[in-house]
DNA sequence: CAAATATAATAGTATTACTATCATTTATAA
DNA sequence: TTATAAATGATAGTAATACTATTATATTTG
């Protein structure tokens, strides 16, 4: 898992953006940098005004690429998921057991991204931490319905698709397998957000493979009942 | 369910609030006011000017009871989770069966709110909607950590500890009841927010007694293994 | 080298998220 | 009943946010 293909490129929803921030120089330091910020300061104080001051342009020139902070937002949690998804791909591709690669899949999420980790200079060990602590903001919004119209939700939708097909090749008869996964995807990056914050709210403490584990197990508690 | 003690009043921890919304008339219509106005409009769109202009007052008035929006939605939560709280121990008093009372606690988060249920002019229909959709931006905040030294998320916290506690008389020996119980609590909101907006990522829609099911029979699943 | 494209500089607007002051109304208690 | 306190209303003001628009200046590409 640590380094991929040299020079892979993940592909976002055009909508997502006025202009592609993968085209310019500019762009790709409002992605690299703006995550940086957004997990400094968070995403209710992050604004495009201070993104621009970091990198010595303009607002107005933010501004041509996304429309939005959230579509920003949007655009980076896509790009994240885009590229679970292709990890997922990747090493599950020659295994046969379906048990093993849910495990593998589950284990996949729950993984703790290790620092430094770069990809097109987006780092990947803070754009891990902003989906934990900002990704729901992208769809809890009065304009869901309209960004998922657009497709802009597509690539989770994807991700929590592969893995439900995969509990489905276990038993083809469990009729709650995207309950299931949305909740094992949603419920590893709460229960991390919740051992540094709020830690009684869970009973793992850091620890990723204790994570996955838990996950695991209950998901096939359920699957093979 | 329906018509419980007639004046019962929910405790909310007093460092939430300036003044105390229930000290006075205008105090309770920010606060009924308040949760049909962000319902409306999405946290985002909601301003205190807005609910001054429809509560026919004005700004400075409602900051004298709420610091900020953030604020008041913390009020909302906690009440929320108060009076569940008092719910659950209400209708699990006299059971014996701790996989009873599970259930019976798992059905209660995950039963809609039948319409124009109203305690002291709250519409618990129109706050489950809320808590559904904004309740989780209540913590992801970078104040989080001093909120939640302050005790501002003690009522949630308190309502995961007493399902956790009905897990731990089923098996003792279970070591993650508070990841079980917060995973199930948060996956049954996002699964009916999902059922609405985003349906590939559930299988039931919009049928409570099915996702109650569907999580008590995945905690018992996972507890007894 | 011309033309297209991208960025910088600057300005401007309505709204947000507050804080402050002072006048007026309403409730309470002596 | 009146004095006093408490709550609300009216008004003003400020810095920041979330944009849009215009024009000038670079930079790239054909």
């Amino acid at each position: 898992m640590k380094t991929l293909i040299g020079q892979m490129q993940i592909q976002v929803n055009e909508k997502i953006y006025l202009k592609d921030p993968n085209s310019s120089d500019l762009g790709k330091k409002i992605v690299s940098q703006g995550i940086i910020l957004i997990d400094e300061i968070g995403l209710e104080n992050f604004t495009f005004k201070k993104l621009a001051t970091r990198l010595e342009t303009t607002e107005s020139s933010v501004y041509r690429y996304f429309e939005s902070k959230n579509k920003l937002l949007i655009y980076l949690t896509s790009w994240y998921w885009g590229w679970q998804e292709y990890q997922l791909v990747f090493s599950t591709s020659n295994i046969p057991s379906p048990e093993e690669r849910l495990k593998l899949a589950i284990d996949l999420i729950a993984t703790d991204i290790p620092p430094n980790e770069i990809i097109g200079n987006v780092n990947l060990e803070i754009l891990g931490r902003i989906v934990i602590s900002e990704s729901s903001k992208a769809y809890l919004t009065k304009e869901v319905d309209a960004a998922n119209k657009e497709g802009f939700y597509s690539a989770y939708k994807r991700l929590v698709g592969r893995i439900s097909d995969i509990v489905l090749e276990i038993n083809p008869k469990f009729v709650h397998s995207h309950t299931l996964i949305s909740t094992i995807v949603e419920g590893i990056h709460h229960q991390k957000y919740f051992a540094d914050h709020l830690p009684s709210l869970t009973d793992i403490k850091s620890d990723s493979q204790k994570l996955g584990a838990f996950y695991t197990d209950m998901a096939l508690a359920i699957i093979k009942k």
